[in-house]
Parts: C-alpha cells; structure tokens; sequence
DNA sequence: GCTAAAAGCTAATCCCATTAACCAGACCTG
DNA sequence: CAGGTCTGGTTAATGGGATTAGCTTTTAGC
C-alpha cells in the first residue's frame, strides 16, 4: 500500500474544497476519505476528529479571505478601498460558502491560534479601510463591527437563499456599499 | 401506555425549547423524545423527520420574531420605531438562538408555506419602519435588505462568539442603530 | 359495545465518527 | 547493506443517531 503523502494541511485543503462543493453539513469523514483516496479511519493520522478539521479549515477560509481583502484594497483609500474590501469578502464568502461556514462560532483556543492571527490580520484589512474616513478613536470599535455585520449578514443571507423577492441582489449590495461609506463619511 | 397528547405543533415547540437549551446541533431526535417522555419513534407520528421539525421551529421562530418586533415597533415612528424594532430583533436572537438558527438557510416550499407567511409579516414590521422616513420606492428594497444585514449580522455574530475583543457589545449595537438612522435620514 | 384510525412501542437497518490493533514501507544508523 | 523504529496506512469493532417496518393499544365515533 503506497504512501498517500497527506499532511494535516492537504486535509485541510481538501476538506475546504469538498464542503463548498457539498456544503459545510454534507462535509463527512468518509466522504472526504474517498476524496483523498484513503480509508477513513487514516484521516485521524492527520487531524484529531471532525471538530479539528473544521478549525482548520476555518484556519485556511480566514486566511485566505484576509488575502483577498488584503490584496483588493492595495493602492486604494476612502470609498474605493471601502467597496473593494466588502465586495472582496462577499466574493470570497460566494465563491467558498462551505470553508466560510466553517468558521462561523469558531474561537482561537490560544493568542497563537492560527485562527486568532488569521482572524486579526482580516480585521486589520477593515481598520485599514476605516483610516480613510475621519473618524473618532472611540468609534473605530463601533464602525468596524457595523462593517462585519453587514457584510456577514448580507453574504450568508444570500449564500443561504434568503433573499427571496424581487430586487437584485448585486444591486443591492453596492447600494449597502453606498450607504456604509455616506455614513463613515457623516461621523 | 396512556397517550402523551402529542401533536406537531407541540412537538415543534419543545424542539424549538430545546434547541434554545443544547443549541440547534444538539438537538437530536432522542433527546426531544426523551424531553416530551416518548420513544424516538413516536415522533416521526407527528413529524416527518429532522427535516420537518427543522421548518416547523423555523416557522415558529419566524412567527415569534414577527410578533416581537411588531409589538415592539406600536405607537413609535422614525428613530424610536427603528430603534425598537432592532432592539427587539436582537433580543430575540440572544433569547432564543436555537430557533432562530432553524430559519437560516430555510426557504419556503409554497407560497403559503407559513414559512413564507411568517417571513412577510417580520419583514412588513420593518418596511412600517421604514415608512417613518423619506425613502424613494426604489430604495425601499435594498433598505430592507441592509437592516436585515445589520440585524441578522450582528446578532448570529454576537450569539456564536464572534465579537471576541473589547469593546461593549451593548454600546456597539446602540451605535449601530444610530448609525442607520442617520443614513436612511439622509436618503 | 364495535370498529378503525391514531399514537405508542420494539426491533431492525443504515450511516457516520471514532478507537483499537495490526502491518508495511521509508528512513536513518551502524 | 542489515536492522530498528516511526509513520501513515489498513481492517475490524464500537457506539450513537435517524429512520422504517410491523405490532399493539388506546380512543373517538357511531
């Protein structure tokens, strides 16, 4: 029996991949198994139970969507760098609805968490935009968590079916994007 | 063996209860048995499986939800009626987070699905608020789907944890309904 | 009281996660 | 190159949850 040259991250990858393709629910073991070629129980050679593959994938979503912002908002400032940020993330929660499901109600375990530090450098995309608006210390906090809640509401409402009437949705969100920015601007 | 005067509606609501107690993943068809003082088998008499009691606590839910912010939103317009109703909103998220988690991802299967009918009355308490301020028509839709953002936002990302750093989660979400207000004012 | 549908129950099946115990190959060491 | 050990596979077994089948008893209507 041939090695299969797995390591904790390409199960990780892998198990990304098959729950946006199947949903983060239809994520099974042995489903993900047959994806690697591999039996099921050798999976636990490389991640420690189901609970742990989902942090790590929720590890890669956060890393990769902190990537994608990272790199949308390059060279941009004010407005510009706004609606890049929010429409690179809701791309990212679209295009990868499985990994990005995997990360909702996760929480580091430890300061060095790659979750924590994935999580605080995707943050740090969003403050960044922020510093093109004039606004107080005290309401960074305030602002930025208005900001995640939009764009996490919005993006898992539509990746979830919810927005069922008429309007479109792509519509819409530049629409949420205009009014975020109007209102930075107003503080 | 005397009857347990079950029926679906009662059914749904202890899942609906317990769901609120061991969260939506703990909810399993054993433990809501055990809870209504019934083998598991017997609750497939009244409800055709998970599935099925999934969509009935969403109704449920949806219907509570719709009564909570329309009660909340009586004799109020403009800032007050948004505020309320907001408030509201995420009081029963945080109250109620296993029930409310039954309505993501659910679509109605008829129109008169009381999914849908529930679904319509929540959403119709927010476009009553929204009357308490100069919107044009076209803009009413994509408003909507903005306060839902926000609300369903902020509330799932608080109720899972999400808002891990300092500042008052409290004082975040009244900023949030300040922050709405101005922009739909300026509309 | 009689009958039939409704509402329980037990037993059985299947799927999934996880653990235990075993085995082969890669790799390092002498 | 021979030998030992660690690693990453394997099969077999356990336990839990959902669901279905088939049987039995209560209860409602007549």
């Amino acid at each position: 029996m041939p090695r299969a040259g797995l390591d904790p991250a390409a199960v990780a990858a892998a198990g990304a991949a098959l729950a946006d393709e199947v949903g983060l629910p239809g994520l099974t073991m042995g489903l993900l198994a047959e994806r690697l070629g591999v039996r099921t129980p050798s999976l636990y050679k490389h991640v420690n139970g189901q609970d742990d593959l989902n942090r790590r994938i929720a590890a890669l979503a956060l890393s990769e969507a902190g990537d994608a912002v990272g790199a949308a908002v390059q060279g941009y400032a004010g407005r510009d760098a706004l609606a890049a940020a929010m429409r690179a993330f809701r791309t990212f929660v679209l295009e990868h609805p499985g990994r990005y499901a995997a990360t909702i109600g996760v929480e580091p375990l430890a300061p060095d968490d790659p979750i924590a530090t994935a999580s605080l450098r995707l943050l740090g995309s969003f403050t960044a935009v922020l510093r093109g608006y004039e606004i107080e210390r005290s309401d960074v906090d305030h602002a930025l968590r208005m900001l995640r809640s939009l764009c996490h509401g919005f993006a898992t409402l539509q990746s979830g079916g919810g927005f069922q009437w008429s309007a479109d949705v792509d519509e819409s969100f530049e629409w949420l994007i205009a009014f975020a920015d109007r209102g930075l601007r107003a503080l």
